[in-house]
DNA sequence: TAAGATTGTGGGTAGTTGTGGGTAATTTCC
DNA sequence: GGAAATTACCCACAACTACCCACAATCTTA
């Protein structure tokens, strides 16, 4: 089958071994542009979870956060907190990466980990965390999600 | 017959097998342009049923989620309930594509199941839940027709 | 109407994928 | 500088998936 580069979709259940290691799902690797060398940067999610970008994702990031002036304070956050936790990550053999136990640690990961595709970067989730994000996410604002549905759904 | 190109119509009674396989209709896969190589995307859709895209017109979808930033929370949850339970699958030499056990499971399909043609995608239905939905949508509001009439010639 | 082609359905097999663990190389710390 | 801990690399195996073949029913065509 023929995937589209550097695009991730679908839902997966895996786990994290004892060594901290998950599997990258094979049709996310298929996927991911010889340029990438097999890379991915892994970072803090803004929600409860782990993001995991394509190296060359991650690079045009690093270039919209450098032109972030830090004279403003909301962007000397930003930029600190992105970068702050992110660091690169080649998968093995096997087609796993290893998380560092900080980022476990944050996206409280057992065993059970559900990975995401989110199109231009991965999720990995608690499966119990995803849950409780997806309910509080129901008071959103169903207007303005209308909005976007009518606007890309065909 | 030559149909006009990722268009389709009609309602085929078909079978899913044990291994989670259903025919695409002969007339609809005729009628896929070539530059889809052979490969739908699998979807939730917004009744209980599955949505059957033709790869083009997901990578539509797909650019304009891309499009989205995730610093807004509304974006994150409407990529991530988008992109979550799609997934890419190319027919086989017998013209048949593999549904993930996770939605045939929210389509609530078991062996008969019901394929419809909704002209840019298609529908696979449970034929006892798409009664169902037909009984309720009776009750539409007649204004709403209204409204539509307004959008569409028949 | 009869022969051939196409279509829908079932199942077997070889290759791929996910997961666990072992060993060697590297780093850290006393 | 050497021991302990950590990390990177390799092998093994069970489960699963994609691919292939088979066949009956239907449709097409001469």
């Amino acid at each position: 089958m023929t995937l589209t580069n550097n695009t991730f979709i679908g839902e997966y259940a895996y786990s994290l071994d004892s060594k901290g290691r998950v599997n990258i799902p094979a049709k996310f690797r298929q996927s991911l542009s010889d340029d990438n060398e097999g890379t991915f940067v892994i970072a803090r999610g803004m929600d409860a979870c782990i993001w995991i970008y394509p190296l060359i994702q991650w690079k045009d990031i690093e270039s919209n956060l450098r032109n972030l002036s830090s004279l403003s304070k909301i962007n000397r956050t930003f930029v600190r907190n992105t970068a702050r936790y992110a660091s690169p990550s080649t998968y093995d053999k096997q087609g796993r990466i290893t998380l560092t136990p900080s980022l476990i640690n944050y996206a409280d990961l057992d065993k059970d980990v559900l990975i995401v595709g989110m199109v231009n970067k991965i999720e990995i989730w608690n499966p119990t965390r995803l849950d409780e994000t997806d309910k509080q996410n129901l008071e959103i604002d169903p207007a303005a999600y209308d909005e976007l549905a009518k606007n890309i759904i065909i």
